[in-house]
DNA sequence: TCACAATCAATCACAATCTTTCAAAATCAA
DNA sequence: TTGATTTTGAAAGATTGTGATTGATTGTGA
């Protein structure tokens, strides 16, 4: 039996069984005890499995993620009616650009009944899209791997070309004075440019994201509608001394 | 039996099988076990399986790539050496386009260690490229959903930008009077600007393409070098008359 | 808290598999 | 045919996966 199989073999037990002994995949497998420990080890590795004494599960944090790889989905059911919410305010036959986020990648299912043009720099983005048949178009740009994000001079150019509707953006932080930042510069110079090239600019954040502020400013605060999560009250009204705030009740 | 016979027949009780072992590839086929290693590295290398100790497995992402690219594996192996061959002619440090065929697709494995960066309108390229960790810049455009190739004028604009060492395209038939010609006139547009951008360019095509005419012409036979796979001594001699031809052995 | 049992991580020797190399066999061009 | 090229299979040595053993660690029940 080839590793690959036994891989699988643990991972399909598991997610019928929910935890498994040791014992039980020696049988299984008839591999001997100390492989299946090197196996288990592996996919803990790999962020398949969690370890426990005597075998293994699968965590409520792993089942999760097998749906949208996204590094904390402690507040996953929080992002998506964030990504719902933030959908409601596209309209029938919009022109939008969505940035390269996983904030804006969770309102691509929302989108498929609207009949809108997108514009991305995501390459995530565009598979999703296409499964909705979702008209989209791509910007040109040098391929941030880490991100699958296209950036760079073809992506400021690209874009230029453009008017959108409205665009939605993803960030690391809204801080009050500082206003919205991102980690990586050249991703801050495309989402500022969308904004200037759109009527409308719809900033996407979870309340995590309030008072933070990451390396590279995109804009201030009042450039944008910022669409967050229901958070604390006494937070969110002097946000809205600063700008328009859009709250999505959860 | 014939290394493409035993290439369909790997790939087969592959897809049947999802793991084989080379053992069993050694009893299907009564070559040696030194013959199945080598076919399913090369196999490997155009990216219809993966390697795994002990066998090999077709993997999700290789699934998926299945439908996109060539369905018939019938003249596979010669289209693995035309694209070996193809690659051949990139040298260290190039920076070259590869059009959103799946002829330009196969040379990827080839570039690998050429240090070279790579320009495409192909979103299929793009996991391929990143994947052997090659440079690359994407051209900006509107999804052909069939395809997954970019076109229109956001993809000639970007394009502009360029200019290459090489360029490598594929097309759907070649033939004396009329020239290149592809099926779809704004692919046609892409390939016959990423010809003009470049000081070289090579046509790759399998010796079923020839005479063959599609809808949109891309350019007349002189344009390009043309890289076939080897036939009829006689169809070569008359193509030589008009323009350079580089006859992949097989 | 203790003692005992179960489980674990670390290690080692062995077996399976892999890579490299080479020469024989098959294929091809002239 | 002959000579060149490619494909093949076999063998050697390197690498990787496996199973057993050891002592350490963890969990359990009194």
């Amino acid at each position: 039996m080839l590793t690959n199989e036994r891989y699988e073999l643990i991972l399909h037990l598991l997610t019928e069984k929910k935890t498994v002994k040791i014992q039980e995949l020696v049988d299984a497998t008839s591999a001997s005890e100390s492989t299946i420990r090197r196996d288990l080890n592996d996919l803990e590795d790999l962020n398949k499995l969690d370890r426990i004494h005597g075998g293994a599960t699968i965590s409520e944090r792993i089942t999760k993620e097998l749906s949208i790889s996204d590094k904390s989905s402690e507040n996953l059911q929080e992002k998506i009616q964030l990504a719902n919410y933030a959908a409601s305010f596209v309209q029938e036959g919009d022109c939008i650009f969505l940035d390269a986020g996983t904030t804006t990648l969770q309102m691509i299912p929302y989108l498929k009944d609207k009949k809108v043009t997108v514009v991305t720099n995501g390459l995530t983005h565009v598979d999703l899209l296409m499964e909705h048949e979702i008209t989209t178009y791509l910007t040109g740009g040098y391929i941030k791997s880490r991100t699958r994000a296209l950036v760079g001079p073809q992506t400021i150019q690209t874009l230029g070309d453009y008017q959108f509707d409205k665009c939605f953006l993803g960030v690391n932080g809204f801080h009050l004075e500082i206003g919205y930042t991102t980690p990586d510069p050249e991703e801050a110079a495309v989402k500022r440019l969308a904004a200037t090239l759109s009527r409308k600019t719809y900033v996407v954040a979870d309340h995590s994201k309030y008072n933070k502020v990451s390396f590279a400013t995109i804009m201030p605060l009042d450039k944008a509608v910022l669409i967050v999560s229901d958070f604390e009250k006494q937070a969110i009204n002097l946000l809205e001394q600063k700008t328009t705030v859009k709250v999505g009740k959860s």
